[in-house]
DNA sequence: CACCATTTGTTCGTATGTATG
DNA sequence: GCATACATACGAACAAATGGT
């Protein structure tokens, strides 16, 4: 998936939404980790801090958790 | 209030715990609204994130409400 | 109506700290 | 101690919403 920077959306929130996505698919499965922040970054071309608002928002909604250290999982 | 830079607790939960002190010492009352962030960044000398942070975890428990292009009010 | 000042919102950059294994 | 990964904190610029002139 892109993301469009033509001011469609912001950008945090087009990142969640694919993130539920893959997480609604099963390409990300319940009780597994997501890939790091740095490999999102890399591979979505946005900066840490807009990943990380991302995660912040599904979070927040229980999708998903974070483990210091460890990484970021989806919630069963 | 002073905010202590040595460690003893993340700067914006400092900041979070003396905004909740102004609001429960009525300070700051009910639906009025508490200063910008510029003045809060230049009382308390931080960087705006980190009031944004402060702001953002208040938000989230609803003590208070953000309104873009007006200014943080006080939750009744 | 257009314009401006104020205020919050989003985004990128960089550096250091903390937690886990 | 080291490597990995998330967390906090500084700086900067531009966008968007609101209300008044």
């Amino acid at each position: 998936m892109a993301i469009n920077r033509d001011g469609a959306d912001y950008l945090y929130v087009q990142l969640a939404d694919d993130i539920r996505r893959r997480c609604r698919s099963r390409e990300w499965a319940p009780d597994h980790r997501i890939p790091p922040i740095t490999e999102l970054m890399a591979e979505y071309q946005l900066s840490d801090r807009t990943v990380r608002q991302a995660i912040g928002l599904l979070v927040d909604e229980g999708l998903l958790v974070t483990k210091p250290g460890r990484g970021t999982y989806v919630c069963p």
